[in-house]
DNA sequence: TTCTTACCTCTTTTT
DNA sequence: GAGGTAAGAA
């Protein structure tokens, strides 16, 4: 048979790799040689050349991003779907496992996921319940606890307290949430893996089944395996052994998350005879940058080791730039990119990275008053919005009423008259019975154990749910979640609002609808499956990680971690300050900077020709000021590689910095004609800066700074406003 | 009971 | 700076 097209783009190790006899295989791969190629390629071999059926065939990543695109090259290099194959994320993979045998795992059928929102909520009941101070026992601390057991395959009667009574109370935490998601049928993303490693450790019958399923397991970011992901592993491969695991060790930035770098250390021990590929050539960066990079990695003590080379030639110095707060900083990255764009490039080969999500808002911002699209990545997600979790409580609700998450998110949203008393009562009752929310409604109703205002509305609440249940039956996706967010009164609540917070609220329920009609495909094996159900766990998972206008030129956002796996021509490495990058918290704590470094290492790497590394002098961060030095990560980048540029000296910025644009104005349709960020001049105020519009037709207004007056809004069919132009 | 306001804390990274 | 909570007012 033809194999030239799995094999011709290969290089001696990569083709190594791919044509491997079965058996355990560990690829250290640096950054940019070719693991993800590597890892498709292999699939392809197994398939087509071994004739392994895609049946038999397990693929595993951390990200969804990650997963997509090898599920993309793979059909591409098949040039068909994958059908029964298994390529997802750990847990995407386990929630799959999950609802094709939940009755094993002990779950409800119609079991549903929790985000770290929801689970936090859940863990403030569960220490609410058990009567203790949430001063004392933040939700967050006792969350983190809790999780942080789970990734150690650790349930409450596992762990041993040590006579330790801070030990011994979170433990009990530990226990009540624990009861609770039982009892709601609810289960969080540590649980995911947790539960699905149960039970298959538990049932023979399975374990078996899958054991003689899938023949050959691929693990992309190896290094980033927990320990029950790897114990996962191991289970499903059993006796055979036939694990092709792809890692480097040093871009392991998960270890936070309870990610082991050990077990690629442990890998070539569980698995005897492993055989060991080093991949070190790179593809993707010039010669200072790996250069930069391979420098920089190097005081890190704790590493196997690997040198990454390049013959694409030496390329431009790195450039570092030492700005004097955060809006210089972005002025001189928005330079950098307009040049860019100038000379022929895309907007989109240009990636901004940071340590921090909450950088992003001043590069935003100078992006905004510039006129760049950008695009963020992470941040605040779709399916994480209030108001859409809000609606997605309502359908989980009217799917499994014993869903005491949704009961408590919805049971007064809009109002109606159940408070704070009514529910504590409810939920009294439902903890002594042992009960679900809505089960101890029932109940107190036929004790009328309610005065009559609140027996009133409660009754109305529980007869709207059974209402909206039996007025949806048969409803497509779309028509439902209409129907529901219309008659449970949740879009005449957020209408009332007449803000902008609240229009946008609006417009995210009805674009809850538009998504709807695109329900996520149902695999094959999870016939028990409804359409609801998937769309649900969906929203869980993915939360939204395709935002629109994926098809327009964009500059690209995104913090370090989520950039591991992707690669852009040109690079900004920005808050490159000691305190903030490596943060505050690794430098205080020993053996973290390490990793840290990693993520600086992650950083550079992503660059193919063209790295900057900028930091501000002065920034604003969360209220506070600081005035910072240099991150110890730049003097640790051999100077000969760098080039450092001084700011100009003008910084008088003509006025005030106009106050922050919410991002959701940006691809609003604007029949202002005007852009953010454009000079304007008005007959009487002068000239100034238009900073927001909203409204339109003949009410659309825009916000304007005015140089001399301030800002004010402005109706635009009075105000006659001419555009200047900038010289 | 609901709405409003003032105050408080917590700020890394993600499924 | 934001989000959540607690306290006070309608």
């Amino acid at each position: 048979m033809d194999v030239s097209h799995i094999l011709d783009s290969l290089n001696t190790e990569q083709r190594e790799a791919v044509t491997a006899e079965p058996g355990p295989l560990l690829i250290q791969a640096g950054a940019g040689s070719g693991k993800t190629r590597v890892l498709t390629h292999r699939i392809a071999w197994l398939n087509q050349v071994e004739n392994v059926s895609p049946f038999g065939i397990l693929a595993v990543t951390f990200t969804n991003k990650a997963a997509g695109e090898m599920r993309a090259r793979v059909e591409e290099l098949l040039g068909s779907p994958i059908g029964p194959m298994w390529v997802g994320t750990f847990h995407g993979l386990s929630h799959r496992f999950l609802r094709m045998h939940w009755k094993e795992a002990k779950l409800p059928q119609t079991f549903q996921i929790l985000d770290s929102e929801d689970q936090r909520r859940l863990v403030q009941r569960a220490i609410r319940g058990l009567a203790l101070d949430e001063t004392q026992w933040p939700p967050r601390n006792a969350m983190w606890y809790i999780n942080n057991k789970k990734d150690e395959g650790l349930r409450p009667q596992h762990i041993r307290d040590d006579d330790d009574p801070t030990e011994q109370q979170m433990i009990r935490i530990y226990q009540a949430y624990e009861n609770a998601c039982q009892l709601a049928g609810a289960v969080d993303f540590a649980e995911l893996l947790l539960r699905s490693l149960e039970t298959l450790r538990d049932n023979d019958e399975l374990l078996q089944h899958y054991q003689n399923r899938f023949q050959h397991l691929l693990v992309d970011e190896f290094q980033d395996t927990n320990s029950i992901q790897y114990a996962w592993l191991q289970l499903l491969a059993g006796e055979k052994g036939n694990v092709f695991a792809v890692g480097d060790d040093d871009q392991s930035i998960y270890g936070w998350r309870g990610a082991k770098v050990e077990n690629i250390l442990n890998f070539e021990h569980d698995f005897p005879a492993t055989k060991v590929i080093r991949l070190e050539r790179n593809y993707r960066s010039t010669g200072n940058i790996l250069n930069a990079a391979n420098a920089l990695i190097e005081y890190n003590e704790d590493r196997l080791g690997k040198n990454l080379w390049t013959d694409i030639g030496d390329g431009d110095l790195i450039t570092f730039y030492s700005a004097h707060n955060e809006g210089d900083e972005a002025r001189f990255i928005i330079e950098r990119i307009m040049e860019h764009v100038h000379l022929g490039g895309a907007r989109a080969e240009a990636a901004i990275l940071y340590r921090s999500n909450a950088q992003s808002r001043a590069i935003e911002e100078e992006l905004i008053r510039s006129g760049i699209p950008y695009r963020v990545y992470g941040g605040l997600r779709f399916f994480e919005r209030m108001e859409i979790k809000d609606a997605l409580a309502y359908l989980r609700l009217i799917s499994l009423s014993d869903d005491d998450v949704s009961f408590e998110r919805v049971v007064n949203q809009p109002p109606r008259g159940i408070g704070d008393k009514t529910l504590s009562q409810i939920r009294t009752v439902a903890t002594d019975a042992n009960v679900s929310l809505w089960h101890a409604c029932a109940e107190i109703l036929t004790a009328n154990a309610l005065k009559g205002r609140a027996s009133t509305a409660v009754t109305a609440f529980m007869k709207l749910i059974m209402q909206l249940r039996k007025e949806t039956e048969g409803m497509s996706l779309d028509q439902m979640i209409s129907h529901v967010i219309e008659h449970s009164g949740l879009l005449a609540h957020y209408k009332k609002d007449r803000t902008e917070k609240g229009e946008a609220r609006v417009e995210n329920l009805q674009e809850l609808v538009g998504a709807a009609m695109d329900p996520p495909d149902l695999p094959e094996d999870m016939p028990d499956m409804t359409v609801l159900d998937a769309f649900l766990s969906n929203a869980a998972l993915e939360a939204g990680e395709r935002q629109g206008d994926e098809w327009e030129d964009c500059v690209q956002l995104m913090t370090l971690h989520s950039a591991k796996g992707l690669e852009f021509p040109m690079v900004f490495m920005t808050g490159m300050e000691q305190g903030l990058f490596p943060s505050k918290r690794s430098i205080e704590e020993s053996g973290k900077v390490e990793e840290e470094r990693r993520l600086c290492y992650v950083g550079i790497t992503r660059a193919e020709k063209k790295l900057y590394l900028s930091m501000a002098e002065h920034r604003r961060l969360y209220g506070r000021d600081h005035f910072n030095t240099a991150s110890k990560f730049i003097s640790e980048i051999p100077a000969e590689l760098l080039q450092e540029i001084r700011p100009r000296m003008h910084v008088t910025r003509p006025m005030a910095a106009p106050p922050a644009i919410k991002r959701s104005k940006i691809r609003e349709d604007n029949s202002t004609g005007l852009t953010v960020g454009q000079r304007v001049k008005h007959s009487k105020f002068g000239e100034g800066v238009v900073t927001d519009y909203e409204g339109q037709g003949s009410h659309a207004r825009v916000y304007v700074n005015f140089e001399e007056v301030g800002s004010k809004w402005l109706v635009m069919a009075y105000a006659n406003l001419e555009v200047m132009h900038i010289a």
